[in-house]
DNA sequence: TGACACATATATCACTATGATATATAATGC
DNA sequence: GCATTATATATCATAGTGATATATGTGTCA
């Protein structure tokens, strides 16, 4: 058991929540984790059927409409799995930023094209907060509609304190930037 | 010239400060580019032929000990394709932090197991961060001697910064669980 | 009402990279 | 002298990405 997959702990974390598509599923990848994990449909789809042949979910036909759409349910044998997944030891938590890797060797490049990598960092960085800050209003309203509701919170005010961290290291970094310059 | 493999580009890059073997290059990922890049042997190797093979890099035999060591130095080409990497804009960067995967499905084990996701993480931030104050007080203090250090710089007072958001973020977490649980 | 764009929905595939393992030699410690 | 650790290269099954193919429903605006 010390070498689950992670894309079928994600999907089976998510269908504990709600019965989803394999479609939906990649839409709360995209969107609510998507700062801090990511999933493509080159890897749902597979498990999605890899899943539903170990028993740990099952697909039913979405027959409400003409649309090839397959529902996917988690199965107590499932919830088992994901509950002794989440006791389980983190293995690994991995940062990949290519702009910290461009940054490094900025020589390369000189100050001026360092900071325009920072300045295109900072904008991503900027556009994003305020999603964050707005989820993180909404859960607050509605703390006691689900129990899930604090841990989600929890990992958007991780995401508010990084980014605000972020700006913070880009006006600095910027600053250092152009005060070598002179 | 737009899907350019990373592995190229961070080989490319060590090898433009200095020459080095395969087994050097993995040291360097596990050491001064962990806290932003890795890289396994079984990517780095296959590469460096690559790269031999494409004009990047040379090989040479390090034939002063009886070692099998292959020693790679970078050609003109390579830097060439190193600099035109570096200019163009950042494709991605991901954060994959498993700590936060399990957090967010923590309603699955519930407060008391969240916490101690939290602690070994906030345990893991702490001992890393004096290395990294440690390496950001070398570069500070050698800055002069060679226009790199700044760009190395640059990376780490990164890291510092967010790894100490990381640690308020832990201390504030844990308290709203704790909050919770009474 | 027809046409166009966009969102929904599933599926596959070439390719990139990981993580584990195998193999062997040099250096270090006791 | 022996064991352990560090150096060093190489390979392979497996996980996951990113792009692409295919097709249907939905909104809109002329």
């Amino acid at each position: 058991m010390a070498t689950e997959k992670k894309i079928d702990c994600v999907i089976l974390g998510l269908l504990s929540h709600e019965d989803l598509t394999g479609y939906e599923i990649k839409k709360r990848m995209d969107t609510t984790l998507k700062y801090f994990w990511g999933a493509s449909y080159g890897s749902i789809y597979p498990a999605l059927s890899d899943l539903v042949g170990r028993g740990l979910a099952t697909k039913r036909d979405g027959a409400e409409n003409k649309r090839n759409k397959l529902i996917y349910s988690i199965t107590e044998e499932g919830r088992k799995y994901l509950r002794e997944w989440v006791a389980l030891p983190v293995e690994k938590d991995e940062l990949r930023y290519e702009t910290l890797l461009k940054l490094f060797f900025g020589k390369e490049g000189g100050p001026s094209q360092a900071e325009s990598h920072i300045d295109a960092f900072q904008k991503k960085i900027e556009e994003e907060l305020p999603y964050l800050i707005g989820a993180a209003d909404t859960l607050r309203e509605n703390m006691e509609l689900d129990e899930a509701h604090k841990y989600y919170l929890l990992t958007v005010e991780f995401g508010i304190k990084t980014y605000r961290a972020y700006l913070e290291w880009c006006e600095e970094a910027k600053a250092m930037l152009s005060r070598e310059r002179e």
